[in-house]
DNA sequence: TCCATAGTGATCGTATACGATTTCGTACTT
DNA sequence: AAGTACGAAATCGTATACGATCACTATGGA
């Protein structure tokens, strides 16, 4: 349930054509692909292939690729073809600087409009963040993580804003399982850091603290992935 | 030649199109229009009107259309068509406010890379700017105001970010001679504003002051047309 | 007079078809 | 043996064609 939650509501703001539509089917089966992991990155999307592979005519996969392209998830060459976006880890460290700017805004934004209600289920997704550590379950910490920021951001009256964080996002879940997603020491510090997230909202805060909170606790993540990296 | 200069610059990162192809050719010609003023907010575009005008078939058309929408240009809906996007007061709003975060964030991050040579061209910018108020030329004032953020932000060395911020003066543009553009009293603001930027930048100021006073313009401006809309 | 409904025109969505470009393999030359 | 040039296969880009959907209008009945 909390899975499809957030993965419904990560969507695009004007793209979202009718369901029904063959683009829409191409465009969500084949980002499910990619996000699932069963086309890895630097695979060749060839765009025949897909097509028979779903069962419709290339011009609505084509589509599909195209908009794909414009978040980011393929790399596309004119008359050579489309290829599932690297896991550069450049690529990987302007993603998360990026998405800890607009999320940091997004959260601020947010902030006031965050009822109590709300605060707790931020709470208890954070609390079972916390038993997570024990039993070392990486898929579902990255899940719930998720889960938990969204609660956080997803007030944000700003669309043009949320619909960049929700981009962020989805970049770096097409990440999942790639060597970045998990530092081993960082996990339990950022169930502190959103701790203290949650009582910095609670008390009212003014929007620049809460701002340069939430864009920290991403740096810090972001930091911890490149200390790791210095050592390998 | 500075006009050009800013206009090539603001470019798509991934979605640039080798400049032969037909879609690339139908998405700027389209483009063109908007920001120029011949496709005015709420036109309709018709694929098939457009195709013919170009000489082009629907099916590049199209995909231009659809590129357009992503970046918010244009509002499409299934099975009815496409629009050039709204002069609405909220998206206005909500555009300001967007870049204001990222272009914020863009040019602290460019700030230590803005060598004396740079800041000396800006200065220069701004310093035609000053002489375009008392001659009026608003046309030729939001040109040079484009140049003169264009030179601070450029150098920001996150291809994401810089790509937002494009996106949002593109967004921007397409507003052109409607009345958001200018408000009275703000002009001369500006300018000042633009010079203590400047100030701030030279003296090597951290990347927190360069941000906020960045991002405080952006908002002013916003504040400026905000308060004045009560007015009316 | 107003509302419901069927018909018509316009426009979009998708399939199929063909020309253009690239890439890779092979044969030939040095 | 290595490099180059040629050719074929694969794939993309675009045109054309047709079916599907929507908006608008006119006509009939309440």
């Amino acid at each position: 349930m909390t899975e499809s939650t957030v993965t419904t509501a990560v969507a695009d703001i004007a793209a979202a054509a009718a369901p029904g539509s063959k683009s829409e089917q191409a465009y969500q089966a084949v980002k499910a692909r990619i996000v699932e992991g069963t086309y890895t990155p630097g695979y060749r999307l060839v765009l025949g292939a897909i097509a028979k592979d779903l069962g419709f005519s290339v011009v609505p996969v084509r589509e599909a690729i195209r908009r794909l392209e414009a978040e980011g998830l393929v790399k596309f060459e004119r008359n050579v073809g489309a290829t599932v976006a690297g896991i550069d880890p450049t690529e990987y460290l302007y993603t998360m600087q990026t998405l800890s700017i607009v999320e940091g805004a997004a959260t601020a934004l947010s902030a006031p409009l965050i009822d109590a209600v709300a605060i707790a289920r931020a709470r208890a997704v954070n609390e079972e963040m916390r038993e997570c550590l024990e039993h070392f379950n990486p898929v579902r910490f990255t899940q719930l993580n998720q889960d938990f920021h969204s609660i956080l951001f997803e007030h944000c009256p700003n669309p043009h804003i949320l619909d960049l964080v929700h981009r962020g996002w989805n970049r770096l879940a097409s990440l999942r399982s790639s060597t970045f997603r998990f530092v081993p020491g960082r996990a339990h510090d950022s169930v502190d850091e959103h701790e203290a997230l949650l009582k910095l909202i609670e008390s009212g805060a003014d929007a620049d603290a809460v701002e340069k909170a939430a864009r920290l606790h991403r740096s810090a993540t972001l930091d911890a992935y490149l200390a790791q990296a210095q050592h390998h």
